[in-house]
DNA sequence: AACTATTTATAAGA
DNA sequence: TTCTTATAAATAGTT
């Protein structure tokens, strides 16, 4: 689409690379923008630069697309389509395995910044706070804990156990 | 980029606007592969078409490049830029607990269709699994458990109980 | 699904 | 970077 055909192959020369990366990003933006106003759909997309900067597009927004994708709903079928309820089942259970594994690595990375910061608890102005909106926050955070546990016993009991063989080949490579 | 200009407004015939998604999804994913291939850069798509069916694209991956947005590594900066690290790790507990909210909801979702399935069971074949590996996978998964629990102590222990607050804040909307 | 008349994107050059 | 322009590529309307 220019002066002459180019090859399908990556660009050498660094700085050509990054004219083309820009051009070309700003080309595939616009044409989501398109997509998205003449047909109503919802998109998200996020590019990494070969320079390893962040770009993103979203309409509405690159978080409500993601989350609606995460969140996709299996509705159940009552009508016994077993084959295609199972499927999706194990596709619900290793989404949220997958986000537990995003968790994890999080939780590293947070420890991390923490020990690294001391400055962090300054953060942290408690004293905006009163008694009793501490108190209120204190119970939802062991609300948030009681369901987190919850959810992990949940699965144990249900013996998902083969699906978490996915979880051990995950923690190889951390 | 046709026989006739269009005005770039929602198309009204469902029709025309089901062949126009098509199109022009099929064009979008050809950029965003050509964008990828040119200047190695990793690139996630994704969309829903008007009738809400999800379509994706990833290269290396949609998760992968997911992952890699979620987890951007805000390096703390040793330099007492003060000012930019309490950002960061504010942003960075946010996401975290945006990732719990999400862990919240989904974990509901599982709850239900566990309960809506007795049929669920039946796909979690434990004969498939030796008792070395369960055992193994046992630990596994306790290992789990402590990494989350630990994690949320380790947010109380730092007190970010003003974050906190836009958890309690999202609780309101389940 | 295919076909084209046109429009749009963009490679190279300034 | 931004602009210009020759040309390649995408696509709107048609079959």
């Amino acid at each position: 689409m220019g002066r002459k055909k180019i090859e399908m192959k990556m660009v050498k020369d660094s700085s050509a690379k990054q004219v083309t990366f820009s051009k070309r990003r700003n080309g595939l933006f616009k044409k989501a923008n398109e997509l998205a106003t003449l047909c109503a759909a919802q998109v998200a997309i996020v590019v990494f630069s070969p320079g390893g900067k962040p770009f993103s597009f979203g309409n509405p927004s690159v978080d409500a697309v993601t989350q609606r994708f995460l969140n996709q709903d299996y509705t159940i079928e009552v009508d016994p389509e077993q084959e295609a309820r199972v499927e999706k089942l194990s596709e619900e259970l290793n989404g949220l395995l997958k986000q537990l594994h995003i968790e994890k690595k999080r939780g590293k990375m947070l420890d991390k910044a923490l020990k690294e910061s001391g400055a962090s608890r300054s953060l942290l102005n408690i004293n905006e706070l009163g008694y009793d909106e501490l108190v209120n926050l204190k119970a939802k955070l062991e609300e948030l804990q009681r369901n987190l546990k919850g959810r992990v016993n949940e699965i144990e009991a249900s013996s998902s156990l083969l699906l978490l063989k996915k979880v051990a080949d995950e923690e190889d490579d951390d």
